[in-house]
DNA sequence: TTGACAAACGCAACTGAGTTGCATTAATAT
DNA sequence: ATATTAATGCAACTCAGTTGCGTTTGTCAA
């Protein structure tokens, strides 16, 4: 029983279908300690041995944005990452040298600021990104 | 005497030459109330009836953000935006549906998020990036 | 189990924002 | 006025991501 099943099982309940490079990507997604792009993708099947078609990755990001199964990501270098949507609201920090990328939590959420906006605005939030940008301990 | 003299005053001094490309597009920069792209800023090029090249476009904003005149924002669509460098720090937020772009201020800004992120995760935080999306009063 | 059907896939060609090489133009110092 | 070199324009290029289309394969019903 990899990981990946409930989600399989999932996507399966609502009339799609369960292929090997589906249940692949969703693997590596789920085991990468980071947000993935989709060379990082190639690259991690061409380990596990496979291959796989960049068009197919790409569509397979899609589809699973629509199921909202997974995230995006931009961290300003014109390459989209990827991240299994995650229970924890968190953020990310990059280090700017080295591009790992490691998970924040902030103390307070953005609620708060999100209403203020909304009110003197008259926007209507629907989501935001917030990335920090550093140099990591090796870097500096 | 235009908006954009103390600044081409400012670059002179540091030894760069005061052209009339470089005049218009501060102008335009400056007289924008939204973050502009490549793209927009040759439209507004024509607008003024002149014509610019693209390459010197992307170079100009090369040179400015090199020399901390502009910045470069990032709202996800893959297209580099920029904004003079601005006095008090804000945000933005941009509507999903007509790409309308307008400036916000937190209430509380993130310096304590930042001291403590770099604690626990032992980066050296150097800047950060937060955006808002949503549909604005006459999109939704 | 088999056959039909559409979802999923791969390949090649394409798109569009941004970059590079190189020849030309023009701002500034002398 | 002239020399120097920053700034500009054009064409060709790069590269992440997309599209068209023919092929494969998962799923379901007979």
């Amino acid at each position: 029983m990899q990981a990946s099943s409930h989600i399989l099982k999932r996507l399966k309940e609502r009339g799609h279908r369960f292929t090997k490079t589906r249940g692949l990507l969703l693997e590596l997604l789920l085991k990468s300690p980071e947000p993935l792009s989709a060379l990082d993708l190639q690259k991690a099947f061409s380990r596990s041995g496979t291959t796989v078609a960049k068009t197919t990755v790409y569509r397979e990001f899609a589809f699973l944005m629509k199921e909202k199964v997974i995230r995006e990501l931009d961290f300003g270098d014109s390459i989209k990452r990827y991240e299994i949507m995650p229970d924890n609201h968190h953020h990310h920090i990059m280090c700017v040298n080295c591009r790992k990328i490691e998970e924040v939590v902030l103390e307070k959420d953005l609620d708060s600021e999100e209403k203020m906006i909304a009110k003197n605005k008259q926007f209507k939030i629907l989501n935001h990104s917030l990335e920090f940008f550093g140099l990591c301990a090796k870097c500096q």
